[in-house]
RNA sequence: GGGAGAUUAGCUCAGCUGGUUCAGAGCACCUGCCUUACAAGCAGGGGGUCACAGGUUCGAACCCUGUAUCUCCCA
């Protein structure tokens, strides 16, 4: 059989994914195992697969295929977000592409538009992660606006309402004029931007004084219901009792004085605007002050300012700086930088706005979501992030879970013309509810609140009711099959950013609605940076398609790619060349496999010596990293999981291994293998296929059946993890390690006399042995037409030493007595001042006293091999003279 | 302003109980090789005042204090 020179993934990709399909090996139901489960991270529907899902997904696969193969019955459920205000911004501007707008559109018909939308472009990303080679259990796909799980939604809604957690009221919420609803103070990215800071002079009343205050914000000017100074500032004390007049709209409010005011900043005089300040809200509660609210919705100048009516609030700044100006009213203009904060979703600037909202209480569901973490319950990983966790759980505010949106689960609550409120699953119900408070109700005018809920308020339920969606209702006692049996799941990868939007608050529900834990570790990754540590994003177009790099590399080349550079809880500075070792690595085992493939094998010889001693030592080998392995994953180490596996197959199966076993050419004939090698040879592949499987599912599937023809069901996806030798020999591993340095001394004599590869030299070692169990094997790899030993020195030869023992290589005419000298004395040197070091250490008396037993013994150890290295180096440079 | 973390080779990172002259890996780099598995390769090599300044200790990349720079979170 003719086998391709490199590697091409696109066959083995497609072939594989859908073998896998077919054979159902990613479907999971309950049964006598030990449940190994994860829930992905809901993408947004809407989402096209990006870098960051790439990491993040690799990664859950890895975890998932491993521990598929160490027996558990893995579970990785898949689905996706309803994302209500990123899909409804989406699905507006298709609409207005169209020509429609929403504000034309009923309630129902805009859904009806949405769910199209959704059915027709929704979940690409799910078709995506299978090019990854994504082993999820297809027949689980959920969406969190399935109607079960809608559902569920509601009736938390209802039972946190009837427990009293949640409320109704008004507040300052982070208001979104362009997605025109509230979003989470999570939802609000605050960045530095550069503002003018406006000096306004505002007009005591009966005077022809005057206060200034400071402002980046002067187009709420017409909101100003006072002005606050500090109590203790002196500049102002004269003013107590007076009032102020507001520029503009000519209002007179009083001057107050609070505490809050920092004297420092500006001039230390602040204008009060409770409508649209949050800290001036609470002033304005305390003062018992005025509430004008000066700006529509969509964060135009509303009615109530009395002035510039209609205008946008940034066009609206600039104007009533310059009429300000024309007024002789500014007295200076600053430039300054301050935070200002942007919505996650439209990037439009957050305005503190005042709006009737519903709030979910935190102080009391949070606590055992707290303790979870603190009592390491739920592991954080990487730990640092328990701070973090631990900061935000002490300070949560309540969450305000209403948003001003259609696309999500409505709010279940109903009301009357009077102002009754009740909560309800049905009309039906609320009606009824409604009569008892409201004898007289008119039924016509009961109305549904018009809001949806936050989609975190969906997806705080999400390992839960993808198992079963009626356990709020039903509780935790009647749980169904499913989440009795993989809940709490095993391990949840996600980005820290989401951190309290969404992990605190599914341990929150979990706690709540089961009293456990909803996952066990949370594996928390970096962010996706390119290589000048830039995020990736759409706009600078730095970040590249996911998809053109494993055209370009192969799904295995990305993932591996994608692992080398990610140590968990650290941001990843992406460069495609990691993709470029990745796909490397696949070509180099694709070779390997052609090598051995290529063996003929005559079950007639017997095996050499340099093969028996080979095997022995990659057999320990294989054990002793597969141990280190192991040690890595369960510690979550993921790169570096993967970096052992890939010296283990690169350097000691492919570079000396193979080189040790693989036949001669004699006369330009491959020589054939004996069975014993060969055999020894297939199962080594075969165990490293399998531990390099969680990262290039692929190729290990591809080689495996290559190597033979096997049952249908016999794949690598579900091949057993191997196991580990029960007594690694380490005494020999140490001593294949000298043998090692051996051969790369005489690669590096080569290299220095410029002797070809295929002339054979000799080896003396200077021993009182007669042989050692690596004799054979040195001797195919250094190419050595012998290996012998004596007791004496060998006088004209080549001299060096591997840690204490010397030895010669006959070199007739290759000796250059001088460069010897140097080479020598360099090195005697170096070992002096090397003794010299050691043996001031061992004459400290308080080193001796004081430390451990074990380090003084290493310590005198190497004390009397330099001082026998010393002495052999002395030797060698008096036999040149 | 408050909090957390980081700073080790050109780059990305290890260094997990303080103990091999002040250190490791991968990539990149340099030199030599198209050697019948692989040039997507092979062999060999160079490269670091462990951010800076003090301290603790017989001994510090590691522990403590301060400084600088960066990142993130919260207000």
């Amino acid at each position: 059989m003719e086998i391709e020179k490199t590697y091409n993934p696109a066959k083995a990709e497609q072939t594989w994914y859908q073998y896998w399909l077919d054979k159902k090996f990613f479907k999971s139901v309950p049964d006598k195992r030990t449940p190994y489960t994860i829930v992905i991270p809901p993408p947004n529907v809407t989402g096209v697969l990006h870098m960051g899902h790439m990491l993040n997904n690799t990664i859950q696969d890895v975890l998932i295929r491993r521990a598929r193969m160490l027996g558990y019955n893995a579970c990785w459920v898949p689905g996706t977000d309803h994302a209500s205000i990123a899909t409804e911004a989406k699905v507006v501007a298709l609409l207005k592409e169209k020509g429609i707008n929403k504000t034309d559109l009923s309630r129902e018909d805009f859904l009806k538009h949405a769910w199209d939308w959704k059915e027709k472009y929704g979940g690409i990303i799910l078709e995506q992660l299978k090019k990854l080679g994504a082993s999820c259990d297809w027949d689980r796909t959920r969406f969190t606006m399935d109607e079960p799980l809608s559902d569920a939604v509601i009736d938390v809604f209802i039972d946190l309402y009837n427990k009293g957690q949640i409320y109704r009221g008004v507040r300052m919420v982070n208001w979104d004029p362009q997605g025109l609803t509230a979003v989470s103070d999570e939802e609000v990215i605050h960045k530095e931007a550069n503002s003018k800071l406006v000096y306004v002079k505002y007009q005591i009343e009966g005077s022809n004084d005057f206060i200034t205050i400071a402002t980046t914000r002067p187009e709420t000017i017409m909101g100003d219901t006072a002005v606050c100074v500090n109590p203790t500032d002196e500049r102002y004390a004269h003013l107590k009792g007076k009032k102020v007049i507001v520029p503009i709209v000519n209002r007179v409010v009083p001057l107050i004085f609070d505490e809050y005011v920092d004297a420092t900043f500006g001039t230390g005089a602040l204008k009060v605007t409770p409508a649209h300040d949050i800290n001036d809200f609470n002033l304005g509660q305390k003062h018992q002050l005025q509430t004008i609210d000066a700006l529509n919705p969509n964060g135009t100048i509303s009615q109530a300012a009395g002035a510039y009516v209609g205008m946008d609030r940034f066009a609206c700044r600039k104007q009533i700086i310059t009429d300000l100006t024309e007024q002789g009213l500014v007295e200076k203009v600053e430039e300054i930088k301050n935070k200002v904060g942007y919505s996650e979703r439209t990037n439009a600037v957050i305005e503190p706005r005042l709006s009737m909202q519903w709030f979910l209480k935190m102080d009391t569901v949070s606590k055992p979501a707290l303790e979870a973490v603190l009592n390491n319950d739920v592991k954080l990983i990487p730990e640092k992030f328990i701070n973090t966790y631990k900061h935000w759980m002490e300070n949560v505010h309540d969450w305000c879970i209403s948003r001003q949106l259609w696309w999500g689960q409505r709010i279940p609550a109903w009301y009357d013309a009077q102002g009754n409120t009740v909560v309800a699953k049905t009309k039906e119900e609320a009606i009824a509810k409604l009569k008892e408070k409201n004898s007289a109700l008119n039924i016509a005018e009961v109305k549904q609140d018009d809001d949806v809920l936050d989609t975190w308020f969906s997806s705080w339920l999400w390992p839960l009711t993808v198992f079963d969606p009626n356990i709020v209702k039903r509780g935790w006692d009647k749980a169904n099959e499913d989440l009795k049996y993989y809940y709490p799941t095993n391990d949840l990868v996600t980005a820290p950013e989401i951190l309290f939007f969404w992990v605190a608050r599914m341990i929150i529900a979990g706690k709540e609605y089961t009293g456990q834990k909803p996952f066990t570790n949370v594996y928390l990754t970096g962010i996706v940076r390119d290589k000048l540590g830039r995020k990736m994003s759409k706009s600078l177009g730095n970040s590249p398609d996911p998809l053109d790099l494993i055209a370009k590399y192969g799904a295995d080349g990305v993932r591996v790619g994608m692992l080398l550079c990610s140590p968990a809880g650290n941001d990843l500075m992406f460069d495609e060349n990691y993709c470029e070792q990745g796909r490397n690595f696949a070509n180099k085992v694709w070779n390997a496999f052609r090598l051995i493939k290529g063996f003929t094998v005559d079950a007639t010889i017997e095996t050499p010596q340099s093969s028996k001693a080979a095997i022995s030592w990659f057999e320990n080998r294989l054990s002793e990293q597969l141990e280190i392995i192991n040690e890595h994953y369960s510690k979550y180490r993921m790169s570096d999981a993967l970096m052992t596996t890939y010296k283990l197959v690169w350097d000691d199966f492919c570079a000396w291994y193979l080189e040790a076993i693989k036949p001669e050419f004699i006369d330009g004939k491959a020589q054939p293998i004996d069975k014993t090698t060969y055999e020894a040879t297939i199962q080594f592949l075969e165990a490293l296929l399998k531990i390099m499987h969680p990262w290039m599912p692929f190729i290990t599937e591809e080689i495996w059946h290559l190597i033979t023809d096997r049952a249908e069901k016999d794949c690598i996806i579900v091949a057993n993890w191997p196991s580990i030798k029960t007594n690694i020999d380490r005494k020999q591993l140490a001593e294949f390690e000298v043998s090692k340095e051996l051969v790369t001394m005489v690669r590096n004599i080569r290299a220095q006399k410029q002797l070809s590869p295929k002339e054979q030299l000799e080896i003396i070692e200077k021993s009182d042995a007669t042989h050692s169990y690596f004799d054979n094997t040195i001797i195919k790899l250094a190419n050595l037409s012998a290996y012998s030993y004596t007791k004496d020195k060998v006088e004209g030869a080549f001299a060096f030493q591997i840690r204490t023992t010397e030895f010669f290589i006959p070199l007739a005419n290759n000796i250059n007595k001088d460069e010897e000298i140097a080479r020598l004395t360099k090195e005697l040197e170096y070992n002096k001042g090397f003794l010299q070091s050691v043996q001031k250490k061992l004459a400290n008396e308080k080193f001796v006293a004081n430390a451990k037993p074990e380090v003084i013994a290493i310590e005198r150890k190497k004390e009397s091999d330099a001082l026998s290295k010393i002495k052999t180096i002395e030797e060698q440079l008096a036999v040149l003279g």
